[in-house]
DNA sequence: CCGGAATTGTTAGTTACCTAACATATAATA
DNA sequence: TATTATATGTTAGGTAACTAACAATTCCGG
């Protein structure tokens, strides 16, 4: 009866320190890691002329609906984002980044890259495939 | 200025799902994920006759000290651990398992057992020692 | 067309994490 | 030895996640 590996929980070591890393990169720009993660998804959406909702976000984040309420709140009454309703279906809420925020982008977008690229750091393009092709189907095991 | 892959944004989002996996599995025991996380080092530790104080658990599970005393208070408030000063350093605090919390592991193991089989659930041998490699990096990289 | 099922979002209450500031205790050094 | 630095733990206040229960809207089958 034993665990052979424990990948589960080295997972979720690493993840507390990327998310710790992930908000200081956010922080000169005043937000936190998981809104600059919304707002790299609302950047991503206008790119293709595409509508966000809220649950969009929580299929990219991977988070409950509640949780996505919490964040959005938040981000409202920072006025980084604004929530408006659509007309063909009362129940969806859109979600809009302001121009304050537009502002952001430029810097916030550039202090990610070098977060992301300080992380993977002496990792051959090979094994991150790999990486990246282990982590697909974890997080398949996970959803089912 | 793109960022390739995003690796640190998807440990985020793999992390996220296997914390939920986790608790769940913990559930049973009246437990959370975290605390389930904690008792396996204290027992690991018993083991090998070490003395586990909070500043270990603070190491292997790469929070914080604050974090730390959060979780113990509530472990502790909840009867799964005691807490004692030794003599030679008062600045330290052991943690024990209660009698009460001993009836639980076996359970408990067999359930963080499952869990960790179903995680792993497709990936070779080969690509898991290749996802732990590169876990160990990114986690070296977050370190400095 | 009507009633139940599914979808989307909110609220309330809890846990886990964070930073900053603090309190003590021990170790190191001048 | 006295002072400073380091180590360990707590508190206060905040953000991010969770579940459970709810509300409203839309969809779908009879």
């Amino acid at each position: 009866m034993e665990t052979k590996y424990d990948v589960g929980k080295k997972v979720i070591i690493l993840s507390n320190q990327v998310k710790r890393s992930l908000d200081r990169a956010a922080e000169d720009s005043g937000i936190t890691g998981v809104q600059a993660r919304v707002l790299g998804i609302l950047a991503e959406a206008q790119k293709n002329n595409r509508d966000v909702f809220q649950k969009d976000i929580e299929e990219k984040l991977q988070i409950r609906r509640s949780s996505v309420t919490g964040v959005l709140q938040l981000m409202e009454k920072k006025g980084l984002i604004s929530r408006e309703s659509v007309s063909y279906d009362a129940r969806l809420k859109k979600i809009m980044i302001t121009k304050e925020t537009k502002k952001l982008e430029d810097h916030l977008h550039e202090n990610i890259y070098i977060f992301e690229q300080n992380l993977i750091k002496g990792v051959s393009n090979k094994d991150l495939d790999t990486f990246l092709s282990v982590i697909n189907i974890l997080s398949r095991n996970m959803n089912v």
